[in-house]
DNA sequence: CTCAGTGCAAACTATTTGCAAAGTC
DNA sequence: GACTTTGCAAATAGTTTGCACTGAG
């Protein structure tokens, strides 16, 4: 992690009156250091492994204040509960989501995002933010799944 | 409601050895008379309130077989809960959420259609569903935002 | 008459909150 | 030292489940 991303948080907590503790400092690093779509049992799953104990309440609530600071995005992929992706550096981007691996795929498309807001602006409607995300399977799953076809397909030539 | 739609979903229940009962008769009908997004909160507060007594479990399961049947489609908007809405008829569509009234207003547009299939084909995803949602400011509630600075500017050249 | 469906209450999952103890500035 | 923050356990919200009873076909 750029040595400035994790000022950039500090100062963010100086100016509210908020503290750096370590448990803090801790859940920042970890999910700016990735670029994974973390859930909360994720984090205090990988927190526990290496014997650092930070409650589930303080996860919670450091997490309320990194997306509040723009720092991380609460996003929810319909699973029941949310996942969070650091935001700071990339920006706005929308999900490919492949059903069978759980890979998640982030991508920015210009047309699309032109699109959305025309269709908007002749709908007098006034966006702030969208939500998009494509469900389906990923390249890397149908290959897979093509290789086993093959086999299956010989296995069946032999019986 | 077309006299159609009720058959099909009677059909759905006989194909599958499931029965008729009044309570999945009152759901369905309920839904697929209206173009709302429900939860399973104002359903129940409604049969309640014409005295029909359907138990939230009674909703819950009952609601996972219109789905399952493909008769409505569960949707998050990121609320913490799921709505649920009718599609058997307009099938797809994307939906742009008014944050200050909640309005909920259904669209469907080609062009973006068309955009999410190319970009699929280009990175070999093949994609089953998605889920677009534009949170913003309606029409509606700009106008009257409008109105109301106007009123308060007024007030203000008076004061 | 039989098996599926219902209602109820208890269970479960994700998240939030109150409070005493601990830690930062 | 003052006042935040933490951890714990209890509370809450949405949803699911086990089970005895009911009812549709």
């Amino acid at each position: 992690m750029k040595e400035e991303v994790l000022e950039s948080f500090k100062e963010a907590l100086r100016r509210e009156n908020l503290k750096l503790t370590p448990q803090r400092k801790s859940i920042f690093t970890r999910i700016a250091d990735s670029h994974e779509h973390w859930e909360v049992e994720d984090l205090i799953y990988e927190f526990r492994n290496e014997n650092e104990r930070i409650s589930r309440a303080t996860v919670y609530r450091t997490l309320d204040i990194l997306v509040d600071y723009g720092f991380v995005r609460k996003v929810d992929f319909g699973e029941g509960r949310f996942r969070y992706e650091y935001i700071a550096e990339q920006g706005h981007h929308d999900h490919l989501i492949c059903e069978q691996c759980g890979e998640i795929m982030e991508f920015l498309d210009e047309d699309l995002e032109r699109r959305q807001r025309e269709l908007c602006r002749e709908r007098g409607f006034q966006p702030t933010k969208h939500v998009l995300q494509i469900y389906g399977i990923c390249q890397k799953c149908r290959e897979e799944e093509k290789d086993a076809d093959t086999v299956q397909e010989t296995a069946e030539r032999h019986a």
